[in-house]
Order: C-alpha cells, then structure tokens, then sequence
DNA sequence: AACGGGCTCCCCCGCGCGGGGGAGACGATC
DNA sequence: GATCGTCTCCCCCGCGCGGGGGAGCCCGTT
C-alpha cells in the first residue's frame, strides 16, 4: 500500500512540484492539497494521510502553528514533514519542537524529497541542520528579507503589539501612536521595544519591513 | 503551433512545478530544462525555444549574466522571462537592463504563469510597473495606492536616490548602505534626504512605506 | 492566594538620524 | 567656456529613537 501524501503549501507551483516529484514515485500518493494551515485539520481527519508535507509560511496560520493544532487535535496523527524556502536553522528547531517529525528544504533533489517521505513515513525522524548549514554558505547571502520573514512567523505579537506595528507601518512616529491610542509616548515606546525584540529588527524601519514582506500589512 | 517554453531553474521542485503548470496548457510545451545558467546556450541552440523561463538565483551562471550572454551570443534569440522568489527591484532592473522581456514571481497563481508565458511569446513585453501594479491589486483591496505612487513619480529620482531608497527599503543603515556602495556615510545621508524631501516622508520609515505602497519595491 | 501575562508608565543614556549649510569633481548640455 | 545636474564629502546641531532597567495595575489561570 502506498505512502498518502498531503500537501499544505500557499504557492500552487509548489504543490504542482511537489506533486509532480512524488506521484512519479509507484509507491507514494499524493492524498490532497491544501493552501493553507487552517485548512488542514479537517483535511486530515476525513483523508487520513500518512505524511502531511507542510510549508512553515503561510498566509493563515503558518506551518509551526498548524502543526501544534494538528498533533492537539487529531487522535494518531500523520508524520509531518516541514517544507521550507528557508535555510534558517531557528525553523528546525520550532517545527521540531512543535512536534515535527522532519525537515526538508525546498530546494532538495527530487530524489531527496522522495526519501524523506519515504523515510518519514516509516517512523524515521529526518534531521538535517549540517546540511542546511551547507546550503546557505552554497547560496551566500541570499535573500535579504530571509530573517525578517522568518521573524514574523514566529513572532507572536500581542493584540496590543500589532496594533504599534500597524500604526508603525502607516509612518507614525512614537508621540504620534501615542496620541492616536492616548496613551503615554514611554507605554508606546514600551510596546515598539517589544515589537522589535519579537521581529528580530534592530529599528522601526525593519519592523515595517517585516510587516509589508510577511503580509501583516499589505500595500494599496 | 505551441509556444515552446525552456525551463532554467537551479531547483528540481520548481522546474517540476513549472512544467506541470504550463504542459497543462494545449498551447504550451516544455522544450527543455537546465539546471543553471551555464548550460543555457547551447541549450538554446539545439532547442531553439521561444521563450525561457530563467531563474535569476543559480549557482554557477546567475539568470541576469544568463540573459546578457544569450543575448549577446544566440542569433535571434528566444524572449526571455526571469522568474524569481525575491522581487527586489535590483534585480528585475539589472534583468530588464540586460535585455529580459518580463519577469514572474514564483508565487504567482498557475494562470498567471501560463498568461505571462503566453504574452511573452506574442512579443508583449512584461514590464515592471504593469505587473507589480497587477500584483499590488491582488495582494491588497485591488486599486493600489494612487497617492503614493504619485508621490513617486513626481519624485523622479535619480539613479544613486534610487538605489539608496531600495536598499533603504531592505532595513539598512545609513552606514551599511555606505559601505554597499563604497563611499562615505555623509554621502549617503545626502541621498537619504534627497530622497526624503523628493518623497515628501519625514523619515525613512515613511520612505520605505511609500516605496512599498507605489510598487517601487513588493513584498516577496 | 499565588502566579503569570499584558498594558501602562517612569528613569537614564548613547547614538543614529535628519536638517541646514557649504564645497569640490565630473560629465553633459548649451 | 559657462552652466547645470549629479555624486561625492564635510561641518554643526537638535532630537527622536531604542536599550537598559524598574514598577504598579488588572485579569485570567492555577
């Protein structure tokens, strides 16, 4: 019987990929797909995949996050196998630590993405950080808005917090959010500092980046 | 008669996805697939595509050095469309500098890649502010910001304003932007309110936002 | 009752940012 | 040759920003 693959990415040419590589293998089956996080659960429950293939960024609730509410909620649970664009060693950690069976990049070989679901699907945890290492010194630099992408997802802003980023992101200064939520300047100042720390940014300009890069706010 | 399309992707998953989207399509066939820039040319001789769907992040030959060659060297020579994951403007303009007739976002939706291939081929040429425009729209509302786009186009930057606004636009620091262009941080404070004044933003952040919000950068 | 998280406000301090002004070098244009 | 625009670099200066602390309040959980 074959391995049943469902796929959760938000970019269609990445399922349509994915799809492609393994439904060439006779004994994996892609079981269905998914655009997002929010949609897997029921997916889940009513396909009882072996291995969910899961992008960690996505629009809804990201990979991470729909991993922890999978493994929450649905009694034996799929493997689940993290896909990402990015090479950020931090993204290993979290999807293992919210109970991820492996880790794959979005780059591999054709013939590595088989093995891993392969491997995954036997009960195989698949680790590779020295690999990823590898990867990133490969590519350089790479993408300038890597880390700043990476932050988003993981950052858990509270309620308060992205109110100050979206208020940041409209080009208000700190006396400005202040008065617009009539507060004091130090509380805003309070809440920016926090905002920063969860984005990874080292100054405002990089946290409206984050918010425009990751869709927090949106342009037009 | 089809539109012969050759697929130049360092990444199996996204040249497998590409060839699953556009074979989907009577009209479409894939001629070919390389692996990197490298191997383009005598690719291009034998296939005689008509148009190539070139990634501008490869290891050996990147598609922007790519594109320069094949042009340079192929006797007509295929119509050329940079995909890309990133669309950092510096490199949809040294691409569009070096004779590329469109470019793609990798997240484009299916029928937006068969619709860019299919103008691509018809001699359309896939400009810049038309499909970041087109992407602006359906990233947010759909309208786009008219005000600051404006803004922009009054702005006229010149060239060196231009650059320090998009790598402004990456959360650098004036002295980190000195040291990219290797001249003096006083120097780059020069552009920087240059460029501040010209956009009518009282600081960079509101700069960014207005580069973001013109489509003069797009969140990847 | 004890605890933790979120929101609020306060202190001090260094520094990067941005405004204002000026100036030399170069190339294109006239 | 003179003018203009661009790019380059320099000065001084004020201030907003961000980091480092701390602290009180409310509320939901334990």
């Amino acid at each position: 019987m074959p391995v049943r693959v469902l796929l959760v990415d938000d970019e269609p040419l990445v399922r349509a990929g994915l799809r492609a590589v393994l439904e060439a293998q006779p004994d994996i089956e892609v079981a269905g797909e998914a655009a997002d996080g929010a949609a897997v659960i029921p997916l889940v429950r009513r396909l009882r995949p072996d291995v969910v293939a899961m992008d960690v960024r996505m629009p809804l609730l990201d990979g991470i996050e729909a991993t922890r509410a999978l493994l929450r909620t649905v009694p034996d649970p799929p493997k689940i196998l993290v896909v990402t664009t990015f090479e950020n060693d931090e993204y290993v950690y979290e999807a293992l630590r919210a109970g991820a069976d492996g880790f794959l990049l979005k780059r591999a070989r054709p013939a590595e993405i088989v093995h891993a679901v392969r491997l995954i699907a036997e009960g195989e945890s698949l680790l590779f950080p020295a690999s990823v290492r590898q990867l990133a010194a490969e590519y350089g630099e790479g993408g300038g808005n890597r880390a700043a992408r990476a932050a988003l997802e993981r950052a858990r802003l509270t309620e308060r917090e992205g109110e100050v980023l979206r208020l940041m992101a409209r080009g208000l200064s700190n006396a400005e959010i202040a008065a617009r939520l009539v507060v004091g300047t130090e509380t805003v100042k309070s809440h920016v500092s926090a905002v920063l720390a969860k984005l990874g940014a080292r100054d405002r300009t990089q946290a409206v980046i984050t918010a425009y890069e990751s869709g927090f706010v949106a342009p037009g």
